[in-house]
DNA sequence: TAAAAATACTCCATAGGTATTTTAT
DNA sequence: ATAAAATACCTATGGAGTATTTTTA
C-alpha cells in the first residue's frame, strides 16, 4: 500500500521545495513539478502558493495535508503490520475442533501458541464433525483437528494417530471372561458377537461415535437386543462404571477419562478404525508458516 | 483526492463478486481481476480467498480493509470540504489592519462575515504599515486594510476613501480666527504656517501619522518651534481637548474620536492626501470568491 | 548571476479495454 | 450448461526521465 499522491503533496509541504522534495521522494524535480501541478489541475484548487520561490499550503492545501497525514499514519500502521505478518509474528488461526475432544486438546494448544506464536490470535470452533468439514471447505476455519471417517478429496489430511472404538464393560462384569489378551495390545479384545445380550449404551444418531458403530454393525450385520441412548459420553461412561449397561467409547477420548471398575476392550471385527487428524485446504493461504503451525500441533498431539 | 487501490478492495470486498464489483466501479471484469492479482502480487500476500467462487478477505485482507475504510472515511471528508471551499462556503480569511484602525473596523466584519459566510473562518492580524505590507508580500495575509502613503507593484489596491491629515486644535483657541471655511468642506481650512509657533502633539517617529506629517512638514519646509511626542493618539486628542497644544489626526480615526472643544481643520497645504485602501495580492489564489468578499468589506467600509 | 521551477519532449509501465478460454456450480 | 473468473492481447494515459528555458532572489 503506498500513498504517492498524499506522500507527494505532505513531502513538498514539508520541505517547502521542489527540488529538496524530489530528492526525498527519490525522483527529479521535473517530476515532482508536473506531478504537483496536475493534482492542483485535477483537484480545482491550488494546495500551494509561491510565496519567495518557497512552497507555501494554502487553506485548503492545510485541510488537504491533515487528511493526508492522517492516511499515512493507517498506512504505516498497515505496512507494519504487514511486514509482522510476513514474517509470521503477526496473523490468526482458526482452528475446529470437535466438541467432544475440546476439553482435551484447546488448552495445550493455546499454551503452545502462548509460547511460540504469542501476537497469533487463536480463534476456536468447538462442533460436530459435519459442520467442522463445512466450515472449513467454506474458508471460515483455518484447520481441523477431528476424527476423520472418510477423507475429503478437497483437503490435505495429516495423521496423528489410529483412533479406533473400545467396548467399555464393567470390570467386574461376567463379559470379562470372555476376553482375550495378547501381550503386545494396549487393551484386551472382544468379539461384538458377545455382547449381543447385554445393554448397549450408545449416543444417539447423528453423533460421530453411533454413527460409526451403526456402520460396524452394519457390516458385521450384528443386531443389539437392547439399546440406550446417551448424548453424553461421560454420562455412558459413568453408567458403566455402576454395571447398567455395556457402553462404547473412542480411543482418544477414553485416554481422558477416568470412572472406577471401567475396563476397555478392542473389537475384534473392527478393521479399518478411523483416524485422529488435522485437516486443512489445499490452498490455505491465510498464514505464511502455516506449515510450521500444523507440525507443532501435530507434534503436540501425538505426545499426549 | 481519490484512493484507488483502496476503493477497490473494499468494493470486492463488500460484493464478494469480481464481475458485481466492476460494474460498482465502473470498469469491466477483466481490468479489477488483473488489478486485484497485480495488487496481490505486489503485496505479496493474498488479500481475498475464494470460496465457491466468491472472494472472501483472509487474516491480512481484513487488516487492510480495516485501514483502507478508515482512508476512505477520510477521502471523503476532504473531498466534503473541497465541494464547499469551492462553493466558497468553507475558507479562511486572514485580514490584516493597522493596530490603530483595529477597534472601528473587526468587530463590523465579523459581523458581517457571520451573516454572509458563517463557515469563513477570520484571521485577524493587528500591526504597523510596514509588518502589514511584508506579511501580505510572503502570504501570511489575504488582504490587508490599511492607510496607504505609497503602492507597491506587486499588490492590488482598493481605494475606499481619501484619508486626510487633520489638525487638531482646541475650539477656544485664538487660532480659531485664522480659520476659513468653505460651505463645501466638511472641516475649516488652515494654513501650516499658522501653526508654527504653537506646540505641536504628536506621534513618534515610525508611527505612520508622524512620518506623513514629517513628509508634509519637509515639502513645505516647515520647522515647528516645539513638538511633544505621543505614541497613543487618543491621549493626543485629549491633551488637545485641555488646550495644552494643536494635534494631528487622520480624518477616518477622527471620526470615531469624541473629545470636548476639539475642532478639526483642513490643512491648506495637504495637496495628496493619502488613501484608506484594501490591498491584496495579484495571485490571491486562497479562497475562490475572493473578489466578492473585497467588495462586500469595501462597502461596509464605504458607509462608515 | 546563480539557483530553483517550469516547460518541452520522449519513453515506458500500467490501467483499462475487447475477445476468448478456463473454471466452478 | 451457465455464469463467473482468468488469460491473452491491444491501446492509451500519465508518471518519470533528460535537456532546456524561464523565473526569481
Amino acid at each position: 500500500m503506498y500513498l504517492k499522491e498524499q506522500t507527494y503533496v505532505c513531502t513538498l509541504a514539508e520541505t517547502g521545495n521542489i527540488s529538496k522534495a524530489a530528492d526525498q521522494l527519490f525522483i527529479t524535480q521535473p517530476a515532482l513539478s508536473t506531478y504537483i501541478s496536475n493534482l492542483e489541475q485535477n483537484l480545482g484548487v491550488q494546495l500551494f502558493a509561491k510565496v519567495n520561490n518557497k512552497f507555501v499550503l494554502t487553506y485548503i492545501g492545510e485541510r488537504y495535508v491533515e487528511k493526508a497525514k492522517a492516511m499515512l499514519k493507517l498506512q504505516n500502521e498497515f505496512n507494519l503490520e504487514l511486514s509482522l505478518f510476513e514474517k509470521g509474528v503477526n496473523g490468526r488461526i482458526r482452528i475446529g475442533v470437535q466438541a467432544r475432544r475440546s476439553p482435551f486438546i484447546v488448552a495445550d494448544i493455546i499454551c503452545l501458541f502462548k509460547q511460540t506464536h504469542p501476537n497469533i490470535e487463536i480463534v476456536f470452533y468447538e462442533g460436530v464433525i459435519f459442520t467442522l468439514e463445512k466450515m472449513i471447505e467454506e474458508n471460515r476455519l483455518d484447520l481441523i483437528i477431528y476424527t476423520c471417517l472418510e477423507r475429503k478429496p478437497n483437503l490435505v489430511y495429516e495423521r496423528i494417530k489410529e483412533d479406533k472404538i473400545l467396548v467399555a464393560i464393567n470390570s467386574l462384569s461376567s463379559l470379562r471372561s470372555r476376553t482375550n489378551w495378547n501381550e503386545a495390545d494396549k487393551y484386551p479384545w472382544i468379539d461384538i458377537e458377545d455382547i449381543k445380550d447385554e445393554i448397549l449404551i450408545l449416543p444417539h444418531k447423528g453423533q460421530s461415535l453411533r454413527d460409526i458403530c451403526e456402520l460396524l454393525f452394519k457390516s458385521e450385520k450384528f443386531k443389539p437386543k437392547k439399546i440406550i441412548e446417551i448424548r453424553n459420553i461421560e454420562t455412558i461412561i459413568s453408567m458403566v462404571s455402576r454395571n447398567l449397561g455395556v457402553g462404547f467409547n473412542r480411543e482418544s477420548y477414553a485416554d481422558n477419562m477416568n470412572a472406577a471398575n471401567v475396563m476397555y476392550l478392542n473389537i475384534k471385527q473392527e478393521k479399518t478404525p478411523s483416524e485422529l487428524v488435522i485437516a486443512y485446504t489445499k490452498n490455505s493461504s491465510q498464514i505464511p508458516n502455516f506449515m510450521n503451525i500444523v507440525e507443532s500441533i501435530k507434534t503436540l498431539l501425538l505426545n499426549k
